[in-house]
DNA sequence: TAGGTATTCAATCAAATGATGGAGCAAAAC
DNA sequence: GTTTTGCTCCATCATTTGATTGAATACCTA
């Protein structure tokens, strides 16, 4: 009845679906231009007429595939808030991080595609833009570095990317980063995550008594104070 | 007399090192599949076929830009580290983040080119690598996290691949988060720099008396200990 | 079952792209 | 002055790539 992507998501067994799922990972690995929609269709296993009759041409899909991301990114990130919400901020982002870089570990497109979106260009521009503002504002605001979600400052958005970054980072350069590290998948996830607390922790939680002038600012609120409807963390989370 | 890259680097004027100029950016900025040799050309202002003259095919002109800009950033770490060696931590932080804050802004092409490196896969493989695991070794080693830069643990190296990467994210977004953020390119760099400080200053220094059980080993070696020599933060930098 | 609709694929196109050959030409070498 | 060498471009190829057409097939509805 929505969208068509909607309708894709229903039926996961579906062809458009199955398209859809493919081609968020090849995306995700190869970027716009390294992905031919030949690739994709070899992949599922069809021609590649098939996969125009379903989403059109190529950026049509693109941009399929990067509202589908955003979507479950938002989900996702509305699930962690829910979770975390009420606790102490150095409770919340051991917990964050521990959850989201599970769920981003299985599913490495995500980061591999809001990366990609942030560091490089396509020839052909495609107007559809991951909400990556309307994300971090919700969690400067949860995080109590923002009183309000619409209007954070540059510097509370600044350190919400630099959170969401190291965790895309990672996951996204596994294939990359863990060779070099020598580590087996498991190990490798758990030293991210420890990695991941041991650079933010610090920096957000203990700051009381140093009085630091880049000190984050309305920072100490870690119980109360809090509206009645759990924060809005997603815009668009059902 | 050496390689082809170091002709072309001794005079800036060449048709040859102008070719490697432009490639750097242009790769930089649309990756290799979202770049053509016409675009690298059109910039030049000259054939496709002198192009290919001068630097052979479009997979051999990428691995001279990947070596040019390995060996620039390279020398830019020797510098700093020659710079920051014998301070304190804090002190090392604050001064390198500046420092390689400014010349990455000047550079942007290198931390598109390294990022685009981890996240991104070729559908034909280069072989040229990034000498990523030599530097954060050295940097490692610099900053006290490791005995020997060339064995480093894996701890380590994520901590300082978590500083360079934290670098290179603002960099190359610049154009996604800047006009997100609506900074002047001044106020933005400020901003990033004292975003990184914010993050990253706590986590390495300060962890006196807190003992945790993943702070960093071997970390507090502020003053002495230290060889004859500069530490080698750049293997091949003259 | 008949008629229609939705889906799939083989064949094919046009444009983009990587790459080359050879002519022209200027500077250097002899 | 002639030859050689190095550099540049025009014309052209072969392949890849995005996209379409129309025939065939499956599915659905009355």
């Amino acid at each position: 009845m929505k969208s068509p992507l909607e309708k894709a998501r229903k039926n996961p067994e579906s062809m458009k679906a199955r398209i859809l799922a493919v081609a968020r990972r090849i995306f995700g690995e190869y970027g716009f231009h390294g992905t031919t929609t030949r690739m994709i269709a070899k992949e599922v296993g069809i021609d590649i007429s098939t996969l125009h009759y379903h989403w059109g041409d190529k950026n049509d899909l693109y941009e399929a595939v990067v509202m589908d991301v955003n979507n479950d990114l938002g989900k996702e990130l509305f699930k962690v808030e829910k979770i975390v919400h009420g606790s102490s901020l150095e409770e919340r982002l051991n917990v964050s991080i521990d959850r989201m870089m599970d769920y981003l570990f299985d599913h490495p497109e995500i980061s591999n595609l809001v990366l990609l979106r942030y560091f490089s260009k396509t020839r052909n521009e495609v107007d559809v833009d991951f909400k990556v503002p309307e994300f971090s504002g919700d969690i400067a605001r949860a995080m109590g570095l923002a009183k309000d979600a619409k209007n954070p400052s540059p510097r509370a958005m600044m350190k919400v990317m630099s959170i969401m970054n190291g965790m895309h980072n990672f996951v996204s350069g596994e294939n990359f980063f863990r060779p070099m590290l020598n580590l087996d998948r498991k190990n490798y996830i758990r030293a991210v995550k420890e990695t991941l607390k041991f650079i933010l922790i610090p920096a957000f939680v203990s700051r009381e008594g140093k009085t630091k002038k880049d000190a984050a600012p309305g920072l100490s609120v870690p119980k109360k104070k809090r509206s009645a409807r759990p924060t809005q963390t997603a815009g668009t989370a059902e």
